[in-house]
DNA sequence: TGCCAGGCCGGGT
DNA sequence: ACCCGGCATGGC
């Protein structure tokens, strides 16, 4: 039997708003996402599914590269060639058939054109890229918040934890429940949904790993 | 060295 | 309706 870490007992109701504050203290502005046109965030999106960053980096880099880092570009890619470029980012099969099948539905209703994408409006999009196979509530709300600058709470592993840790809500609460947590606390806004969540994956890295978190340094600690 | 990373899908109970 | 294995590389 393993011994498991418990969380501190929780000794208020966080003020978001406060604990949004507190994170920009310690870390200052994220100027997230870390990618230079829409089509690579949205790409980026797909490929950080459950994968570091620096490995993601080095297939973005890959893909510059080549030369193919647009949708007219990728799009004539055979999915064997896009699996190669993308190696470094892990599963790389699953990821070049998903970002496939992103471009289908990009130049199938869309015509390849990413401004008319956007354009869909922020709940009917959200709704088509979760048709999409390979993207989930995670990655579609990536993609509206820091492709199309649509005000899309991100829901992650970190923001997860760290807050049902701190007894926010279950360890077990679904992506929905928690991003309604925040939503209903917060003032909407892309923003503060942008700067937010981009100070949570850094909170996290820093204090909140699975192993070893180092709740004596979080900025946050105070709060709960 | 094993564990983990900015998930998601599909098949089995 | 859940539960779980599979997908895969690179860094600490």
């Amino acid at each position: 039997m393993k011994k498991k870490w418990t969380p501190p007992a929780v000794k208020q109701v966080p003020d978001l708003m406060e604990v949004y504050e507190a994170m920009y203290a310690a870390f200052g502005p994220q100027h997230w996402w870390p990618g230079e046109t829409p089509f690579e965030v949205i790409i980026g999106a797909i490929l950080t599914q459950n994968t570091a960053w620096t490995n993601v980096e080095k297939a973005i880099a890959n893909l510059k590269k080549a030369g193919v880092l647009s949708p007219d570009a990728m799009r004539k890619l055979a999915e064997k060639e896009l699996a190669a470029l993308i190696r470094p980012a892990g599963y790389f099969n699953i990821k070049a058939r998903r970002i496939g099948a992103f471009l289908d539905y990009l130049f199938g209703p869309h015509g390849g054109d990413l401004d008319a994408l956007f354009a869909v409006g922020l709940k009917r999009l959200r709704h088509e890229l979760l048709e999409v196979k390979g993207i989930g509530p995670e990655t579609a709300d990536s993609i509206l918040l820091y492709a199309a600058n649509l005000p899309s709470f991100v829901v992650d592993a970190y923001t997860k934890r760290i807050f049902s840790r701190h007894g926010c809500f279950g360890d077990d609460a679904t992506y929905h429940e928690v991003q309604d947590y925040f939503v209903k606390r917060l003032p909407m806004g892309v923003a503060l949904y942008n700067d937010y969540h981009a100070l949570i994956v850094k909170t996290g890295k820093d204090y909140c790993r699975p192993s070893r978190p180092d709740c004596e340094r979080c900025p946050l600690i105070n709060f709960f």
